[in-house]
DNA sequence: AATCATAATTAGGATACCCTAATTTAAGGA
DNA sequence: TCCTTAAATTAGGGTATCCTAATTATGATT
């Protein structure tokens, strides 16, 4: 059977996920935020978690939680990169609609041998970011340093350039792109509303400034401009 | 977990295998035939086949072999168009290797959208033929009438187009590729030596005869010629 | 310190899909 | 008819990866 893969599709969506988490929040990653992500139960996690810390992939803290090893992010990033060198792929070349390529992009990036993954990145002329604006890891893993601040922390009245939304979600990628939101456009901070309220983002361009939730302003990533 | 697809990688692999040796064979194919295309062993293939049977995606007749159900030749078929689909893309438009391509696109063919099949196919242009000359069945899993004859079968001084190979192995491939054996080329089978010996085929634009052994000259199909 | 709520962990179970060894069956030849 | 050989089948086992129910640990609150 074409067993060319070494690492396991279940593996690598662990290692991918918890890299994503990793990005959203301090580690350790929680272990139900890692089931929440996964889709699976809590006692499937962990014994996952135990099986990737045997791999030296991982590293688990008994009730705290689990982190990267420096193997293990490796093994992430080149996940990473074949997910979002094929949503590249999806959008700009087979002209699929940008908030559905995340499903494909996911099944695709365990299916790619090195050598595909490097034509691809040939073929694609190298790009640096995948459509929703998130950095591409290099043929190395690396990621170029981090700019952004979340939306949720920018200052009121300040204005910025949105980089990248870390939320792959179609309907909310559909939501956000109608209002406007999509990497490279400028927008302002106006208004927190009290008690953890709702945003009120204007995007320029549009008339009317768009209310985002606390949550989804939160991965929402920008560079305050001037 | 992206469990878009219902059918596993390995059901897909059985059914492709099957419909592979029928164009070979006669059906059923038997057990061992199927292991060894596989590379496992025969109860894992018997037990497979029961699983498979229990879906009705196979006949098993015991002691006989298996054969495809019209279902389960509907699979088989989709499964075949996404491979040669693959195939076409990495070598056309990734410029990999002829000979290279065909693993690469067995680990694809099970990751691969239905709106992204449509979309590479539409990309593509709609090929007819993978790189090695095979059809690419339709959307609707239809295959084009098969003019074809085994080399082996082509009558001596006859001469004939190579139409397509069924046997991707790398090593053998471009072996082939070397002597000028590819889809579309004209040649003339000169000489058979007695006692099951090698064919002696005069590939146009080549000095001299290739000896081909039965195996392979029984894998490669050709439309004769005047 | 005691209590409560939440998250993590343990215990036991299931399935897909693979394995080897032993046994049975079918086909061909003497 | 009997024997041999090869293939198919049965029997028992393993692993990755998932599940639910029950128990334990942690942190916050009273």
């Amino acid at each position: 059977m074409s067993a060319i893969s070494i690492t396991s599709e279940s593996t690598e969506m662990y290692l991918k996920s918890i890299a994503e988490l990793e990005m959203l929040a301090t580690p350790p990653v929680a272990i139900s935020h890692l089931a929440q992500r996964l889709g699976v139960s809590s006692p499937s996690v962990l014994e996952m978690v135990k099986r990737l810390a045997a791999q030296n992939l991982v590293t688990h803290t008994p009730y705290k939680g689990v982190s990267l090893t420096d193997s293990g992010r490796r093994r992430a990033m080149a996940v990473l990169r074949r997910h979002r060198l094929w949503e590249r792929f999806l959008v700009d070349t087979l002209q699929l609609p940008w908030e559905s390529v995340h499903d494909y992009a996911c099944q695709l990036e365990h299916a790619t041998a090195p050598a595909v993954t490097d034509a691809l990145a040939a073929f694609l002329d190298n790009p640096t970011t995948c459509p929703h604006g998130n950095p591409i890891p290099d043929a190395a893993g690396a990621v170029p340093p981090n700019r952004t601040i979340p939306l949720l922390e920018l200052a009121v009245g300040q204005s910025a350039r949105l980089e990248n939304i870390i939320y792959e979600e179609a309907i909310l990628l559909e939501y956000l792109a109608r209002r406007g939101f999509l990497p490279g456009v400028q927008l302002t901070l106006e208004d927190i509303a009290p008690y953890q309220g709702p945003l009120m983002v204007r995007v320029s361009g549009f008339d009317h400034p768009a209310a985002l939730g606390r949550e989804i302003a939160a991965r929402i990533f920008v560079v305050p401009t001037e």
